[in-house]
DNA sequence: GTCTATACCACGATAGAC
DNA sequence: GTCTATCGTGGTATAGAC
């Protein structure tokens, strides 16, 4: 599929990064050459450093731009909800609606956070950290209100974070399952995990 | 410290492995060269393949070794115990213990897959898949006796152990909680996540 | 058993033609 | 905006001396 010559701004930045990201989510970020990714998007590999300057960059924006819409998306589904029960609802829900929707991000903002320089890393780290403390607020708020029976709200976010995370090594679109019914099933699932025998 | 000459086989060996496999936790396969792992031994790189063919099965004996020794010590952990709540609960107080005791090697064994060759890739996963069947087999004797409660115990055994092996997200070695209390957290969570409300 | 030296290749990134 | 060509580096793995 190599292109020989031509303008196409607007159609190869995006697919760039779209190649990317399924590159490195697939086989890690170290895994995977400049040369592969030009060779998914049709273009030889110096043509790629029009649309990022290094391959570290290419990795930090996905992550970072990935992190930025998820924490979005998760305070827009709990907004005007106060109730801890359903706000633990609405944030595994719009969770799992990022393993259908996003997969391949999802999977890089958590297994490449090694390959991140010292600087990315950080930047990175903090949204993941803002990130669970959204769930953490969450749990302290149930424990505050007796609906919620955790002994270390940091932890049991910790282990509800990994849990909910840990969609992505089984789930398969298309699979036996629908959307609603995992979202209903993790739900539930969370919900039993914090909540009083 | 670099060594000039000697014969030191039964020293070498092990710091090989060793070596790779720390280096492997931290920073990935695809990163970690093996230079890199012949400087962290003490020797120069040709010495390595005086003990491993090659990179590939350095990884994959690492891997297995590991997951043989989970397998039996997970079996050797509940036997004897038929109530399936006390079941649960020895299967998670075994798994955490390996977090505690071979943290490099659980890491590898569920970051690493993605890097095994096809042949290889195959017989890890049938032995992570044969971890999975001990606890699903658990979930599915207290479904029968009616002391669990989960609609879908695959689903179930998948969300249980992405908790737990998410244990090494946050754990550090020395830090504010002992081995005891980790494993009680993570006992009354798995718990309480299959049983009926 | 380990060393030095190296073959051979792929990597990330850049320069200059078109 | 993309290509071809290439630079410099560092990768895995091997050969042969000691």
């Amino acid at each position: 599929m190599a292109r020989k010559t031509g303008s196409h701004a607007e159609i190869t930045g995006p697919a760039v990064r779209r190649a990317a990201e399924a590159l490195f989510a697939r086989h890690g970020f170290a895994a995977v050459s400049m040369r592969q990714i030009a060779a998914e998007v049709g273009v030889q590999a110096g043509a790629l450093y029009l649309y990022t300057p290094d391959k570290q960059t290419l990795l930090f924006e996905l992550m970072r731009d990935h992190l930025e819409a998820l924490l979005a998306a998760s305070d827009a589904a709990s907004a005007g909800i106060s109730e801890p029960v359903a706000r633990l609802d609405a944030f595994v829900r719009c969770h799992v609606d990022y393993h259908f929707d996003r997969r391949d991000a999802v999977v890089l903002a958590y297994m490449e956070l090694r390959n991140l320089t010292p600087g990315n890393f950080a930047e990175i780290e903090a949204l993941r950290r803002a990130y669970e403390d959204r769930l953490e607020a969450v749990l302290a708020a149930g424990l505050e209100a007796g609906v919620f029976d955790v002994g270390d709200t940091r932890i049991a976010t910790m282990a509800l974070i990994a849990m909910l995370t840990g969609l992505h090594v089984w789930f398969r679109d298309g699979g036996r399952l629908t959307r609603s019914e995992v979202q209903e099933m993790y739900a539930d699932l969370s919900r039993r995990m914090v909540t009083a025998g």
